[in-house]
DNA sequence: TCCTCATATAAACTTATTTTTATATGTTAT
DNA sequence: ATAACATATAAAAATAAGTTTATATGAGGA
């Protein structure tokens, strides 16, 4: 039992619990699921939740340290969307979101879609590469 | 959105959360995977994981809550086992266990396979009906 | 350059969870 | 009946996690 594996088999514990732990808090589940729709902004998040932007950044980052979701950086905003690539992470994540279809959460993707129709709809078009208003 | 289906949504959200929060605990992991290998009595797992007793229920009833775990009850014993009733459940036992397949909890399992030894060569052969005693 | 916006981070505070210590409950052996 | 045992539970103490409020950072636009 050498140094290296143990250090090794702390990891695996570690990485393990930060997974279950992202997962085990209401907020992040229900960002899970907006996200499950699509990259979003922290705005988006912030809105759809309607809760002030620390708490979502907060969470964010407990979800993006376990792995769970990635982040993309494209001007001043910060795009949040869920992390495909392990497998394992996937699978928990789809039966997270198939569990959370209920009315409880209902309400975070109409205030989303009403903030998304916001906007765009201020005046300017905003395209993926548009240099415009994130929030209206 | 009637107040039943409300009620129905929250029940899932409480009910995911409680399976999450169950499985984003080191000890709790750790219980998980001996329970890997069948049916044992707090005793043993107290054992096992060299810690006092109230923490091991504490942690037992954890998990039981989560729909985890179940429990049978034997004379003075209460075996704990892992639950394989719902799939779901099953699916993150599984692959949880598969992940802890390293030397940072290869300590739990040799200390139990030690104690199970002292319970069945103290002088009483212990059989599952038994009333003997069931720790060293 | 200066201002505004999107987001992050830090500090203080609040709440939730875990651990410990002590004790209660119920079971079997004497 | 009494004692020993296995386990649960409760209360207090310790630790961890989440929330709020204020401020920092860094990117665009005026």
């Amino acid at each position: 039992m050498s140094v290296r594996s143990d250090e090794f088999g702390v990891k695996i514990m570690e990485e393990l619990l930060s997974v279950f732990k992202a997962l085990s808090e209401e907020t992040r589940l229900r960002i899970i699921k907006l996200l499950e729709q699509g990259e979003l902004c922290v705005c988006d998040i912030t809105a759809a939740l309607d809760m002030v932007q620390p708490k979502v950044s907060f969470h964010l980052s407990a979800l993006k340290e376990a792995g769970l979701i990635k982040d993309r950086k494209q001007g001043k905003w910060i795009h949040y969307s869920l992390n495909e690539k392990d497998l394992f992470r996937r699978m928990l994540l789809l039966s997270a979101c198939e569990r959370m279809q209920d009315s409880s959460i209902a309400g975070d993707s109409k205030r989303l879609k009403a903030f998304l129709r916001t906007k765009n709809t201020d005046g300017k078009v905003v395209s993926l590469r548009s240099k415009g208003r994130c929030c209206g």
